[in-house]
RNA sequence: GCUCGUAUAGUGUAGUGGCCCAUCAUGAAGCCCUCUCGAGGCUUCGACCCGGGUUCAAAUCCCGGUACGAGCACCA
């Protein structure tokens, strides 16, 4: 056999599929994506996932993504102006281009009604008076509400009080889809499409009473932007399904998608965009880029670039498994990106000074970077340097510098012995080390080795880990 | 309760009937290099949820079980 057919006992080599799995029935087209958060804050990790993996597909394969602000709950989840100028600068920093189309939803009311008008004039749609849970009770039992039965004419009537302020009131009266109230998934009997909301948008304040429902304005807006594939959380699920019998009334074709499972983060615990909000208002954190955030502020702030969170979203792919991710996997793509650009500098905790005896070289040069070409740093010392505390005590190798015992006196220039090695500082300022550990801020008082990199420079602390200079101190990266 | 979904090493992931005694990354352990507890190089460890079935052949298809998750809002 090995002479006559020895391509049978070869191992054949596996092949790995690289980056995004194919997009499905693309059929030739470019593909149009969209992602739509809810501009009730700025983005947070958990969107850059979304924002990510459209983003990539649509560069990719030539095509748009669709930045879309859900902005129509004006009650649950109230719009903050400031996102509508935060979320696209933190798309572009994220994806590394600007979406190529922002839609705005607020602005968009138009389109919602006249297609809320059309179910009415349609038969597929109708006004409903019953409350919440008397509706429940039907929905529960599978029988068809009384309003089901409404006239058309009537249901345009209806409609008319909803939208008159002398009229309907929030509560009395919502736009349903009619579906099928036998249908075996309980969510999708006959689901509400609009309701009435009074409370003023920040954008177009009291212009509109009656306000869609995200079923319904997202179904509606992505047929109009002619949307070919949405990726989003499998909680959607669902939403897919309600949506599709709504595309179906309108003779639409819904768009082909793609969902992924549940993300948990265990540093980053449950925070909402809300409570995060409530937080920063009663002064537990100083703002949305606290370095305990899970915000894309508060990465992009830490040193985290925006390549490690594409990477990092790529690499776990399109699976619909829920799946728990330690912080440390986004850290190690991290790294890789910024260690060849970092500068290698010694800050020392809890400093001690310790007096050198001997003869040494009390000035020099050390290299800023062991494995990349950059100036390297000046050294010159009086008569001794600051060493940690917790390395004091011991006989000890200074880092590109000489060896000593307990007491400083130099025993050698090169490195004779095993000792352990140590960084130390000749001269340098008192600084600050911030690192954010999970609720708590932790504040590292040390000396900080002369140097002249400007603010946002991410340097590696030598025998510490990556951090990032700010004004008034150092921001622990991660290690 | 009803509905829907997922299940490959510690953690993620590749894999759609024979290239699989299962890929890659991360992690852990060890070695090399390096005057950092960093980076780089090498080696090792480690997995197809369970039970049936179909088939010459199953991680892959079917059925049942189990576990976990999501939806059933006048939130997104």
């Amino acid at each position: 056999m090995e002479t006559e057919a020895p391509e049978l006992l070869e191992r054949k080599v596996q092949t790995r599929r690289e980056g995004l799995p194919e997009l499905p029935n693309l059929d030739g087209r470019k593909p149009v994506l969209r992602f739509a958060p809810n501009p009730n804050g700025p983005l947070s990790f958990g969107h850059s996932r979304g924002l990510v993996i459209n983003g990539q597909y649509a560069k990719d394969l030539d095509g748009e993504l669709i930045l879309r602000f859900d902005d129509t709950d004006t009650t649950v989840k109230p719009p903050m102006l400031e996102a509508y100028e935060s979320i696209p600068e933190q798309q572009e920093w994220l994806c590394g281009f600007s979406a190529h189309r922002i839609v705005i939803a607020s602005e968009r009311m138009e389109h919602y009604h006249d297609h809320a008008r059309m179910m009415l004039e349609r038969g597929f749609g109708y006004v409903c008076t019953c409350s919440g849970e008397e509706f429940k009770a039907f929905r529960v039992s599978m029988t068809e509400c009384p309003c089901r039965n409404n006239e058309d004419s009537n249901n345009l009537q209806l409609w008319e009080k909803m939208n008159d302020p002398d009229g309907f009131q929030p509560g009395d009266a919502v736009l349903r889809v009619k579906t099928d109230m036998t249908l075996k998934n309980p969510a999708l009997r006959d689901w509400p499409a609009a309701r009435i909301q009074t409370n003023s948008h920040p954008r177009v304040g009291n212009k509109w009473r009656v306000w869609p429902l995200l079923d319904f304005q997202s179904a509606v807006e992505d047929h109009l932007q002619e949307v070919t594939h949405i990726i989003r959380g499998k909680d959607l699920m669902d939403s897919t399904r309600k949506q599709t019998l709504l595309y179906e009334h309108f003779g639409w074709k819904y768009p082909e998608t793609i969902y992924w499972g549940r993300v948990k983060v265990h540093e980053f615990g449950s925070f909402s965009t809300s409570q995060m909000k409530r937080d920063i208002a009663e002064g537990k954190f100083s703002g949305w880029d606290d370095a305990r955030l899970p915000t894309l502020s508060a990465l992009s702030r830490r040193g985290i670039r925006p390549d490690s969170l594409r990477s990092f979203w790529i690499e776990l792919g399109l699976t619909q498994k829920d799946i728990a991710v330690p912080l440390s996997t986004l850290y190690s793509h991290n790294t890789k990106i910024i260690d060849p650009d970092a500068p290698r500098l010694a800050f020392v905790r809890n400093a001690f000074p310790i007096v050198l005896n001997g003869e040494y070289p009390k000035s020099g040069k050390i290299q800023s970077h062991s494995d990349t070409e950059m100036p390297p740093r000046n050294y010159s010392i009086e008569e001794g340097v600051w060493i940690e505390q917790e390395d004091s005590g011991k006989s000890i190798r200074l880092k590109d510098l000489c060896d000593i015992d307990v007491d400083g006196n130099v025993e050698s220039i090169d490195r004779s012995d095993k000792r352990p090695v140590v960084h130390w500082v000749a001269g340098g300022k008192p600084s600050t080390l911030t690192i954010a550990d999970g609720q708590d801020l932790k504040i590292v008082e040390g000396i900080l080795e002369d140097h002249s990199y400007p603010v946002g420079t991410i340097v590696q602390l030598e025998r510490i880990g990556y951090a990032i200079i700010e004004n008034d101190g150092l921001l622990m990266t991660h290690d």
